[in-house]
DNA sequence: CTAAACATGTAAAGCGTTACATGATTCG
DNA sequence: CGAATCATGTAACGCTTTACATGTTTAG
């Protein structure tokens, strides 16, 4: 159900086609709730029959055709029921971590190399979270402008100040998990003279 | 794909019927890797159907009856291809940093209710993995004991650590939520005076 | 003219959630 | 004899992944 919160997110700055909700989407929310495109178009069809946005048919040249949808009332509505409603929390389930602590049964070398990866990967989304505050704080993020120009400007300078601090969470997680993989090198190095 | 590994993981210790696996299942792997029961048992009739398992039918009293399950080789051996096997990470796809994200249009009082749930939630999976670790230390864990007493005394050390080490994972990373939601909190109250 | 970008989907399979469903045995 | 525990599932629904599928327009 989130998808369809972060397509509303989007759209209620302005219209948007499939297509280019698709791009901003990847380059904004996208680092926070990954979606692809087959996903995105037929949750845009059900958006539509459910009320909450609507789409007009345009052309391109001869044959082209694409459409562009804009949030209704309905679905401002639903998205500021969606952000003020408390959290239902998941229960856990975490692949890495199940890895782990079975860890001591995998041969060193699987071991060693399961930890680099996984400090691999969380220093890549590191980057990318880290990149979006500074494309946010330089004011270069594309769908934050457009958000700024949307709202008055007393509150944003609040609105920038919550955007990073969302991102800052991410940060902070990633580097505990780096500080984590790092210190399981040190131990298996420890553990395997 | 999880579970069936998660469920080897005990089985390949010793034979446990579909219950005492589930109950013993909640209380180790589980905190790690939320399953229900009603997810539990069929798995474990796919996973005999696949030959990685077989069950025992048992009668209890009269008419009651349960099923003992042990790991066959190939269940061993699918259970050491898993754990050698390098591991794929799944997109990004984060409920509470999405809404984090939009909290500047949530009302205030929702955004610290939010925040606030926020802390809760990772303070009480911060307290259950932390007194996973005093259970493993202490030599209170049934999971482990009886793990530990099928591998050689030399080895158990290294398992011990291993076990800890995957919890302390978890648990800095609980830590580090806390201390954002709670980060989180002193900018709201900066923000609306 | 051809590659890149624009534009939009369908289908099948797997995994997980939630609710429902039922009964036996043992302990106090 | 009643409650707790033992014991095992089914059904329906929804989300996500992956693979497949197709065509148009524009810029160089």
């Amino acid at each position: 159900m989130s998808l369809r919160y972060a397509l509303l997110a989007l759209l209620r700055v302005g219209p948007l086609s499939g297509y280019e909700l698709q791009k901003l989407f990847s380059e904004s929310v996208g680092h926070v709730w990954h979606a692809p495109d087959s996903q995105i178009y037929p949750e845009l069809r059900r958006m539509e029959t459910a009320g909450l946005i609507r789409g007009e048919e345009q052309t391109r040249g001869e044959r082209g055709r694409r459409r562009i949808y804009h949030a209704t009332e309905d679905g401002a509505e639903a998205f500021f029921e969606w952000i003020n409603e408390p959290m239902e929390y998941s229960r856990v389930r975490d692949p890495a971590h199940l890895r782990a602590a079975y860890l001591e049964s995998a041969e060193p070398e699987a071991a060693r190399e399961f930890l680099a990866d996984h400090a691999r990967q969380h220093t890549e989304l590191l980057d990318r979270w880290q990149s979006e505050i500074d494309r946010i704080l330089s004011g270069e993020h594309p769908m934050l402008q457009r958000r700024l120009l949307a709202i008055p400007e007393s509150e944003r300078e609040r609105a920038i100040a919550f955007k990073v601090f969302a991102y800052e969470g991410l940060v902070e997680r990633a580097k505990a998990e780096i500080r984590w993989a790092k210190r399981g090198l040190r131990l298996l190095g420890d553990l395997n003279p």
